[in-house]
RNA sequence: GGCGGAGUAGCCAAGUGGUAAGGCAAUGGUUUGCAAAACCGUCAUUCGAGGGUUCGAUUCCCUCCUCCGCCUCCA
């Protein structure tokens, strides 16, 4: 399939490097609050990419770490009056959750920072061998970017106006870091008090790892030199991942990841989601609204990962409905196959343009749209044919990470015994012509909840939306 | 200010140098006592504004307006 990468700036075929399995790391939440739809744009989109490599055949290694020590996570810690680990533990498992309602594959690897101290001790004293870091005067450690020339690629550093260490020593306006060149990031951060319990040994004192260097050294524990892609939200081109290419490539001497996928900021209601607006939401918030998490997760696919997505309540309306048309029609497709019926063909049939947008640059928009479609084409197909194309219907549901609703069965609804007997009595006002009475008596039933239909022999009850 | 991205119907949103997918909403019809549901239809001569190139631009170029992201630890 074809992405577009941020380094080279073009679409790129993804082959595994290895020529059998697809590796890619993705940057994972820092669990110090519950993650937000934003978050989950980012996530989700990394699952349709994993999904539609997979559907397509190509087997994955999925990575995706915990943030579980940095700033954030310390200062919420001891706020909370927790350890560290105790309360990265808790929203690592709530952030789980949400993930298994979204419907999101679990990585195969999921590695967290403070499991990985040596790893990360090892890649410093590497970096300073090799000349590109330097320890400073209070314990610290720090990345000399004048010794790698490539820095910046990324995120286009050089058009950019910003010191890049180039130049020479610039500590007198920098005094309070004990920094060589104003834009060197650290890479071991010494010891300071409001660290509270949380700092190791090291051979430059206690301290603690800075953020860049945990993905590094993770990636690097996992995924090796090189790998196939490497991906998160767009805001962490710069410095996070400009920073670990400089770090991996200076350790490794070679090549970091192969491509570098970055999903766009979701906006909510056309402005940026923020705590001050009152327009960031979690699932939970949702929850509380009434919207499932596979409502969310169809908004959320339902704009291209390189552009700006507007997510309102009224979508997640939308969704809803969109949902359930996908599930009458799948319905009704499998209706006309013949039981037994066994497909031969490994084709899409009329979802093939759904699939083509999908490998095309994860164009979920244009697939979701070529489901709709490709459902009208497929009303005129029977038996075999029909089969064929439900099958290939459900390889784009499942590589999109959609699963569809039940359809409302009114068998599997308990109804109280006096919305029955209310219902019972509007049925019976109903047959007697009564038409007033049987008005009123609906109208009741919707007051508290239920919804009335009239049928041919009989009357179905379901609780109102 | 620098760099990157976006502005398509009431809303969400694809797409393309050759005349605008899809979803929601709305609306007409069939059906229904009336509804609901279901089914069949309708729904952008137009793609932020203004120029330019072209036989032809929403798609390429220029200018302007608006919005978003990054500019040292925010997905």
């Amino acid at each position: 399939m074809l992405l577009f990468d941020t380094l080279s700036r073009s679409e790129r075929n993804l082959t595994p490097i290895d020529g059998t399995t697809f590796r890619f790391y993705c940057c994972g939440p820092t669990v110090y609050g519950p993650a937000h739809i934003g978050n989950f744009r980012t996530f989700v989109l990394q699952d349709v990419l994993r999904r539609t490599l997979e559907t397509g055949g190509t087997r994955t290694l999925h990575v995706r770490n915990i943030t579980d020590l940095d700033d954030k996570t310390i200062r919420d810690s001891q706020a909370a009056g927790q350890a560290l680990t105790a309360f990265t533990a808790g929203w690592t498992e709530k952030f789980h959750a949400d993930c298994e309602k979204l419907g999101l594959l679990p990585p195969h690897i999921e590695p967290g920072a403070v499991e990985h101290i040596p790893q990360q001790i090892a890649m410093i004293q590497e970096l300073i061998g090799k000349g590109n870091a330097y320890p400073s005067g209070d314990g610290s450690v720090y990345f000399k970017i004048s010794s790698f020339p490539a820095y910046g690629r990324l995120s286009r550093l050089d058009e950019r106006e910003l010191d890049l260490g180039k130049t020479q020593n610039t500590r007198s306006s920098s005094d309070e870091y004990e920094k060589d060149s104003l834009s060197d990031f650290v890479l071991w951060k010494a010891r300071r008090p409001e660290d509270g319990e949380n700092f190791w040994p090291s051979p430059w004192g206690e301290g603690r790892p800075g953020w860049h260097l945990e993905c590094s050294a993770m990636i690097k524990e996992y995924l090796g030199d090189s790998f196939d892609l490497h991906s998160g939200g767009v805001d962490l081109i710069f410095p996070h991942h400009e920073n670990e290419i400089a770090q991996s490539e200076c350790s490794c001497g070679g090549q970091f990841a192969a491509n570098w996928f970055h999903i766009t900021h979701l906006l909510v209601d056309g402005r940026k989601m923020s705590k001050s607006l009152g327009n960031l939401y979690t699932l939970a918030d949702l929850a509380a609204k009434g919207f499932t998490a596979m409502e969310v997760r169809y908004v959320l696919i339902g704009a291209h990962y390189r552009k700006p997505l507007n997510f309102t309540l009224d979508s997640l309306s939308g969704a809803r409905e969109a949902l359930a048309k996908l599930a009458k029609g799948a319905r009704q497709l499998a209706s006309k196959i013949e039981p037994g019926t066994v497909v031969t063909s490994a084709d899409f049939g009329p979802f093939l343009p759904a699939w083509e947008s999908l490998t095309h640059d994860l164009n979920t928009p244009g697939a979701l749209g070529g489901i709709f479609t490709g459902l009208r084409e497929a009303a005129n197909l029977t038996g075999p044919d029909a089969a064929a194309a439900l099958t290939g219907m459900n390889r784009i549901l499942r590589a999109l990470g959609i699963t569809l609703p039940e359809l409302a069965d009114n068998e599997s609804t308990v109804i109280p015994s006096a919305i029955q007997a209310l219902a019972d009595a509007r049925w019976a006002a109903r047959l007697a012509k009564n038409w007033a009475e049987s008005d009123t008596l609906r109208a009741q039933l919707l007051e508290q909840g239920w919804l009335m239909k009239d049928g041919k022999e009989d009357f179905t009850l379901s609780p109102a939306g």
